[in-house]
RNA sequence: GGCGCUAUCGUCUAGGGGUUAGGACGGAAGAUUCUCAAUCUUCAAACACGGGUUCGAUUCCCGUUAGCGCUACCA
């Protein structure tokens, strides 16, 4: 597929708060092809649930995708303040023959509903307003009864959706009931209101979640009764928990933001959220550059079913993603995590560029910063008792470690090299084997059995810390003892 | 219940009438001995079930089962 500038997609989340990972998915996708084509992204909201939405609302959606680096051409535009438009649209389809006005109240309907239901019928609407006629329906709404506008769906024949995911997929008119257009205070309904903003905002493609397969047909009976150009609609499958139940709270974080919060770089999570239902034609490669996402990207290969988010693999992306971004790229995320830590770094910005190459690979989150790795950037950290237990138990170590510490400020030079071969010698001499100083004096100088190459962390640290570490050995307290 | 969608290792997936059914994550084992959550090597692990069609089905068709979705004056 080549570019084509006039392709218009749609990011279309109602405000829930936040962006959960399925509508980030959703709208990563959208993005993609946009980028891809060339064309337009907008973002719309759809609040015309006004009990369940706020304005303020927003700011979670727009926070998450500006985290995730999706940005759009047009827009927000808010349903809510577009209420004549679907008025309009409304009366379109009421003129054409295709609506008509509904009395039955609430109780009636579900009173109704639960007898069909009982009786193993489907519990549909059975479209008992459709005789009223038309001046009789409009006398009565004068009178002040209240009423709600119903499309008049076909009685008979299928409405088929050309889907460029899912192929041509058939419903029958008959299983669709009469579903209403405008509520009886004149807000739309999610069904009106999409058509109507769709064909306004002449979007060419429609890509969202399989979740609103079924509801299309609805939509295709609208373009149909208002003479409107049809989308190309295009379904991408559910992101499932592990469970295989819908993604929900209970498994975790559904909040986009609570990823970057938790460490993840945004790049990665990108990443991992692009491949989960979409494979590109010819890659064996997964770990994918945003210009290779775009250029790959194809409704074609959107999978079928239904995908499980697997966290694991998503620490993965988050691994190879810190270890591969030069420091410099690195820096300002961790320098949060240091303000979140309440770590505050004395060294200069060389410095920190230079430790944070040396400890990247080996950093599997952005937390390692300051968590595991906090003895680097700070004096206020704590010695993991696992590491101690390991490696750092006897005092016979400990006692040596302090030698070496004189040994070191004793030392012309302070390089590598002289440190390394100064321990040598004192294991030697002490007739050890050097590994147990190597390992017991990485505890005492980072509190971790995980780190770099010790003699690498000492010049790192500094000849000063180094000794002050050595020496505070002795004192660190042991490990409670653990059954 | 009705309608729709889906079904390849635990997970994401490639493949497709004849293949040792491939890769990635995760898992296991080994190497390294300056640790490992690093690195390298190796291994285990899948075509849901039953019928067709066919010389031959994991692949095509039908059914069953299971999962998911929709079935509102929610979106």
């Amino acid at each position: 597929m080549s570019a084509d500038p006039t392709v218009r997609v749609r990011f279309a989340p109602s405000p829930t708060g936040y962006l959960h990972v399925g509508g980030a998915r959703t709208a990563l996708f959208n993005w993609l092809f946009a980028r891809k084509m060339k064309g337009t992204l907008i973002l719309r909201i759809e609040d015309t649930d006004f009990e369940r939405s706020t304005p303020e609302m927003v700011e979670g959606i727009v926070q998450g995708m500006k985290w995730l680096g999706l940005d759009w051409d047009e827009g927000p535009f808010f349903q809510s303040q577009r209420l004549e438009k679907y008025q309009e649209t409304a009366k379109k389809i009421l003129e054409a023959g295709q609506a008509y006005y509904c009395f039955c109240t609430k109780d009636q309907l579900e009173a109704r509903r639960s007898v069909l239901q009982a009786a193993g019928q489907p519990p549909k609407y059975e479209g008992n307003c459709r005789k009223i006629s038309r001046v009789e329906a409009e006398r009565r709404i004068a009178g002040g009864e209240s009423a709600v506008l119903r499309f008049m769906v076909p009685q008979g024949g299928v409405t088929v959706i050309p889907d460029a995911v899912f192929g041509n997929v058939e419903f029958a008119n008959i299983e669709l009931e009469d579903f209403v257009l405008l509520r009886s205070d004149g807000i739309p309904t999610y069904h009106l209101s999409v058509v109507t903003d769709d064909i306004d905002m002449r979007i060419t493609h429609i890509i969202r979640g399989a979740d609103h397969l079924s509801n299309t047909p609805k939509q295709i009976l609208q373009y149909r009764a208002l003479n409107a150009a049809m989308p190309i609609f295009a379904h991408v499958p559910l992101i499932l928990g592990p469970d295989k139940t819908r993604l929900s709270k209970r498994h975790g974080a559904t909040s986009v933001i609570a990823y970057r919060d938790e460490g993840i770089v945004p790049e990665a999570f990108r990443n991992f959220l692009a491949l989960l239902g979409w494979t590109p034609a010819e890659s064996t490669r997964e770990v994918m550059r945003d210009d290779e996402l775009i250029s790959a990207f194809g409704l074609e290969n959107i999978s079928h079913s239904n995908a499980v988010f697997d966290r694991d693999k998503l620490d993965w992306f988050n691994t190879e993603y810190i270890r591969s971004y030069p420091a410099e790229r690195l820096f300002p995320l961790i320098e949060e995590e240091w303000k979140k830590a309440n770590i505050h770094p004395v060294a200069d910005r060389q410095w920190l560029l230079s430790t944070i190459d040396l400890l990247k690979p080996r950093a599997r989150n952005l937390k390692d910063f300051s968590v595991a790795f906090r003895g680097y950037f700070s004096d206020d950290f704590t010695y993991d008792p696992a590491a101690i237990e390991k490696f750092l138990k006897d005092d016979a170590t400990r006692n040596a470690l302090s030698d070496l510490a004189q040994r070191y400020a004793a030392l012309s030079e302070f390089t590598e090299q002289n440190a390394e071969q100064v321990l040598r010698d004192l294991a030697a001499e002490k007739g050890v084997k050097a590994g147990g100083f190597i390992n017991g004096s990485r505890v005492a100088l980072t509190g971790q059995a995980v780190a770099p190459s010790l003699f690498a962390i000492m010049v790192a640290l500094g000849r000063e810390k180094t000794i002050a570490r050595l020496q505070a050995a002795r004192n660190i307290p042991d490990p409670p003892s653990s059954s």
